[in-house]
DNA sequence: AATATATTCAATGTATACACTGATTGCACA
DNA sequence: TGTGCAATCAGTGTATACATTGAATATATT
């Protein structure tokens, strides 16, 4: 049982609660919500429930069906697919907006995270390095002041987050030299190559995820 | 009083109303949204009120404070250009992934759909003409089977609607030929192509409105 | 038997009542 | 006057009870 955070509604502890059900399978693509079950199996009433599974549907976490139930979403590689064309144009965006006044602090933190894995880059599939490849790409996004942008990012990377764990990867060598050029750019101020150098970086894996 | 339609939900109902509320002036940013006091205006209860509030935040039409009271979002010319920039970037990932697939009979209706106003093409701000260009962008969006592109471009379609009523305007003569150029890109199939006009058709209008 | 029309039931939508929380007011005391 | 503290209150969060819907089953009619 997940213990209720100071200042968290229940609202947002069972929002959570049953993001990661769907993410870890414990609910499954095609599964139908039913409020009351739910609401007895996570000890709350229906009303916050029903506001978490709302904002699960608005995050595409569960589809609303017509008549207004709620099934657990698939996650399929073309689902996947399609989410990283959603991320690679929404962090294109994100270095466009960033760069023409990204302090120099950002750039220096960017690369001290790249710099602290840089050992790690010849041996492929590294713990550690998934973990700064992961907070090389929410730092950038949460820099970004528009909330809107941030909310949009925040489920993406929580889907991402999985289906990384699940193998699908590039070698780190290439993704390494990838995050530099972005910071390069960056540091640059330089917004059309720093939009480009992040969507080419994010197709490279798109194209790996279609040819499975 | 706005009647309500068969399989509407009041929440939905409550929802449209005070987006339009919104767009239309009479709710006012950095307005705070008292759950009793709309729930009496609109006459419902504060259930499907709180969700309206929810997915109104969602859509970022209001802005949620950190003691969770929700204040009427700004639309000043800084964030509708930051909007139209999400707009650029979303619908050129909608022509990307259209592109490949694109059947003849959708290119036909575009191409229609430009023909029918192209003698208001000489004669500036027509309001038939403005009707054409935001059915091609909606038209165009709705052809996307992938649902989160649909959701997202729909509240942001709301606000270009209000923002263009606003007379924030390029010549119909310029938008009627980037049209059809993205017509052509789309017949032709080729993705980047497609992309790269409707981005750049977009992004003509930022530059507009980042310079007022 | 086939179709049409009630009936039932499970699940969701909505209203109301109650609980909590954080801010503000008023008062006591120095 | 200023500071600490209790009381108050407005507003949001949650639970529960009731209403509605629409799909499935049963019943009737030909």
């Amino acid at each position: 049982m997940s213990q209720r955070q100071a200042g968290e509604s229940l609202e947002e502890r069972v929002y959570r609660e049953i993001r990661d059900m769907i993410l870890v399978g414990d609910l499954k693509a095609g599964q139908k919500l039913v409020q009351e079950d739910l609401a007895a199996k996570l000890g709350v009433s229906r009303t916050p429930l029903r506001s978490a599974i709302a904002k699960l549907g608005r995050d595409n976490f569960v589809t609303m069906s017509s008549r207004s139930e709620a099934v657990v979403s698939e996650f399929g590689p073309q689902q996947i697919a399609d989410l990283f064309e959603l991320r690679a144009v929404l962090e294109g965006l994100v270095c466009r907006l960033l760069a023409p006044t990204i302090e120099r602090k950002h750039t220096i933190f960017l690369r001290s995270l790249m710099a602290s894995v840089e050992d790690q880059v010849e041996k492929d599939d590294d713990p550690a390095y998934r973990e700064a490849d992961i907070e090389f790409h929410t730092y950038l996004s949460d820099l970004m002041p528009e909330q809107r942008f941030g909310q949009l990012l925040d489920s993406i990377h929580s889907v991402m987050r999985m289906s990384l764990s699940q193998g699908i990867l590039r070698s780190s060598k290439e993704t390494y030299a990838e995050h530099i050029a972005i910071i390069d750019a960056l540091e640059a101020r330089d917004q059309d190559a720093a939009e480009q150098a992040m969507i080419s970086h994010i197709r490279k894996t798109i194209v790996l995820l279609r040819n499975r």
